[in-house]
DNA sequence: GATTGGCAAATTGTCGACAATTTCATTATA
DNA sequence: TATAATGAAATTGTCGACAATTTGCCAATC
């Protein structure tokens, strides 16, 4: 996530991303608990600062907390994928179409150029689409709705999430083929203004990525 | 909000649900500065259950913080209701799709049953909605809709926001005409099993009840 | 041998104190 | 007078210790 940069100031946000981080990555793998004192041990931090990181990972779903028993890393499921992707259809849809009616004209120009630029990747053959990628283009229209809640909502919560399902499925940088023209004819129709179709093509794009990300999970 | 009991183990727990509580139905104004040491001499618990209490309404969106600063009570503003519902309007409108197709046909039974029930209550001259009601109707469809996480998001998150925004704008008990036969028209599709027309109408219904929102903040 | 009861260890919840940072009034300077 | 520097007061951030609860083990009982 080079995009958006969050800055730790406290202590607490430094533990918290380091965390974050660990556990979206797999390092941490799911359904481990989380001891206060181990981890306060392990960061050479107060017991405090822990339990404030564990609380902001628990707000953003990543953990999942029992009062008086402690906190254990969510244990993704193909259950839970499916939901996460239906919340990601309807807010994505929604921030399309909003981006259609907000996104300035130049954050569109250099949006589309983005994607040429991608273009002549694909054209010498070189696979799209880098992750890294993918999560620009979406991020950039998620920003472009201008909607603030709905950016809060997507950039801490949902996208972490929905990364932590790619990397325990082992499938850091997903289907080459289709992607580009479905970015492509996204960012038409936000030219265009034409919010009505960019919701509907986004969420269609949206549900080609869960259904790819769901064969590879039923071969498991 | 006596339908899905939250219960209070910690006192952590407690303080949160308390000062939620003040602050949504508008006890603790909007814009006010939350000190730590004052709410804690106030429900006579220490600093620490405080801190934590604000940690939680800050993911909520309840409070806004910055570090080494404090928090405040946000201030509502005719962009942040915009944005709010546009979110409602995609999650909900997602919920009522998913109802269509996961709700048990005793479950959507009861819903008819209920809105018959208040229907009773409009023949007779009195006014349909009770917020109560209203609240009601929407919390079942997103419990239909059997998505757990769009369940916890909407009912901790979106929720207890739209109240404020209800209270503070000193509209709690909404509009009384349309809405009733807006209900109506959503539990047939769902009952229908069209989750197509289902998202559709409740999309609509959300979007009307903001235009009726708007306007009456725009006469302020 | 299986089940229940209770004790000890470990873990989380809560507290008060100290450290770091911000805020605000006061003073000094241009 | 306006602006900047200074320092004290207040507030948040961090810490270690104690209290409350859970967990796991061991013995007692059936």
């Amino acid at each position: 996530m080079s995009f958006f940069q969050e800055q730790a100031v406290t202590s607490s946000d430094k533990t918290f991303f380091r965390l974050r981080e660990e556990i979206v990555e797999g390092e941490i793998p799911a359904g481990v608990k989380l001891s206060e004192v181990e981890l306060s041990t392990k960061y050479e931090v107060s017991r405090a600062v822990v339990r404030e990181a564990i609380n902001r990972l628990e707000a953003c779903n990543i953990v999942e907390r029992k009062a008086n028993v402690g906190a254990r890393v969510v244990t993704l499921t193909a259950e839970g994928l499916l939901e996460l992707y239906q919340i990601r259809e309807a807010l994505e849809g929604m921030a399309a179409r909003l981006a259609a009616q907000n996104m300035p004209e130049t954050e569109i120009e250099k949006l589309s150029n983005l994607l040429d630029d991608q273009f002549e990747l694909v054209k010498q053959g070189q696979s799209y689409y880098q992750e890294a990628g993918d999560l620009d283009f979406h991020y950039r229209i998620i920003v472009g709705s201008q909607n603030q809640q709905l950016i809060t909502m997507l950039s801490n919560g949902i996208y972490h999430l929905a990364r932590m399902y790619r990397v325990q499925l082992g499938m850091t940088g997903p289907r080459v083929t289709t992607a580009y023209d479905e970015h492509k004819h996204i960012v038409k129709a936000i030219a265009n203004r034409d919010g009505e179709l960019a919701e509907i093509l986004m969420r269609r794009h949206i549900q080609y990525s869960k259904n790819n990300i769901a064969v590879k999970l039923s071969k498991m």
